[in-house]
DNA sequence: CTATATGGGAATGCGACGGC
DNA sequence: GCCGTCGCATTCCCATATAG
């Protein structure tokens, strides 16, 4: 590679110099921490938080040690707006500015660094994959502080580093902001499901009239309940068809459309799925719980589902939300060893109060509105965190 | 002695499949 | 169609070995 500066992509333009290479572990001071013996339960009854790998960024955590505990363990005490680095587990490489006094244990390390820490936090942020990708292999690999304080940046100037840190500061604020939103919307949506349902809200038809009392009915009078099941998964002839297949896992927004696995007409035949036509309700009853979506295509399931094609006397969309409201109903059914299940029959026996097919459709129609506030709400924040990633790329080198 | 690395294992979640 | 058994994968935490 031939010797050129090192400068990033985009930057301001007040500054020219060359940023300098550095080893993390020149920036700064490091440590980690420790777990005080976890059978004496007297320690965690303290008022020390406790910050394990997953709680880095958290404002709040679920565990307290005491002083005893602190001081006969290898846990150590970090400060508000310490920058915490996560080295094992699912959260390896997560990095975050602490928002608590207490004490970390083994599973994170803290970083107290003279240069500007938010600029090694976003640093750290953008190079996330990468590091993971280099030093997080085979099953269980787990990060380690040598690790760290060897990776090689290139930095700039305290003052360039307080620029880029405070811009990109607001951005991370503008999501904050997008996340609160987006909550206050979901919220608000888990009110307006509540009075909705309880009728402390009634819709009116066109002409201003109440519409009839709802009626109280069973599950089994809003359509037909149908199953699932697997074809031989040995048999390559009955997989990859054209029929999308679901499994509860798949089930996590409000329409689906599109499985991760598809069985054949031949595999249909030769197992208990069944065809479901568009519009139907996927509704889980095994292992996950009362999780549901809306089929916009016909589609089969395995067995663990209970699908509903609501008739012409309800609302499909309406059931959805009705569903999703009354979910304790169903989770309060489910029975078994290993993992909970409903049966067909148990949840044809489930009553609830149901309104008017217009009435349905009105309600209906009102919660998709808020959905939708809520997805544009998403959508924004999306699009905010990706112009994030892409301002990291550009703006280190 | 302290700090770090590492394997074990609990907790959790789920899928495949066969018996009834 | 329902239900239970077996076992796999993931995630996270912990105890202990080892390095410094």
């Amino acid at each position: 590679m031939s010797e050129v500066k090192i400068v990033p992509e985009l930057r301001f333009s007040e500054f020219s110099e060359a940023w300098s290479k550095k080893q993390v572990g020149e920036l700064g001071n490091f440590f980690s921490g420790g777990t005080p013996t976890s059978t004496n339960k007297n320690l965690y009854e303290g008022n020390i938080p406790f910050i394990g790998s997953g709680k880095i960024g958290s404002d709040s955590v679920d565990q307290f040690i005491t002083e005893d505990a602190l001081n006969g363990s290898s846990a150590k005490l970090v400060e508000t707006g310490d920058l915490l680095y996560a080295l094992y587990g699912a959260t390896s490489g997560e990095v975050a500015i602490s928002k608590l006094n207490g004490a970390i244990n083994q599973a994170v390390l803290c970083i107290r660094t003279q240069e500007n820490k938010i600029f090694l936090k976003d640093w750290l942020i953008k190079n996330k994959p990468r590091i993971l990708k280099t030093y997080l292999q085979g099953g269980q690999g787990n990060l380690s502080a040598k690790i760290v304080k060897n990776l090689k940046l290139c930095i700039p100037s305290k003052e360039e580093q307080q620029k880029i840190a405070d811009f990109l500061s607001l951005v991370d604020k503008k999501i904050e902001q997008l996340t609160e939103k987006h909550r206050l919307l979901t919220d608000y949506k888990k009110g307006v499901m509540q009075q909705v349902f309880s009728q402390q809200i009634r819709f009116k038809d066109d002409n201003g009239n109440d519409y009839p009392e709802w009626d109280r009915k069973s599950i089994a009078k809003l359509g037909a309940i149908i199953g699932g099941g697997t074809p031989e998964t040995t048999k390559a002839e009955y997989w990859n068809g054209d029929i999308q297949w679901f499994t509860p896992t798949e089930i996590k927004q409000k329409y689906m459309g599109f499985s991760v696995r598809s069985i054949s007409n031949e595999g249909l035949k030769k197992s208990s799925a069944k065809i479901l036509p568009k519009g139907t309700l996927l509704l889980t009853t095994r292992a996950t719980i009362a999780d549901i979506a809306i089929s916009t295509r016909e589609c089969a399931t395995n067995q663990g589902f209970q699908s509903i094609v609501v008739n012409e006397e309800n609302n499909n969309e309406f059931v959805y939300y009705w569903i999703i409201q009354n979910r304790k109903l169903f989770v309060r059914k489910a029975s078994g060893s290993t993992f909970p299940e409903i049966s067909k029959k148990e949840i044809e026996k489930i009553f609830g109060l149901f309104p008017c097919v217009e009435e349905q459709q009105k309600i209906a129609n009102f919660l998709t509105e808020i959905d939708q506030k809520i997805n544009q709400a998403w959508s924004i924040l999306e699009q905010t965190k990706a112009f994030k990633k892409g301002l990291l790329q550009k703006m280190f080198v």
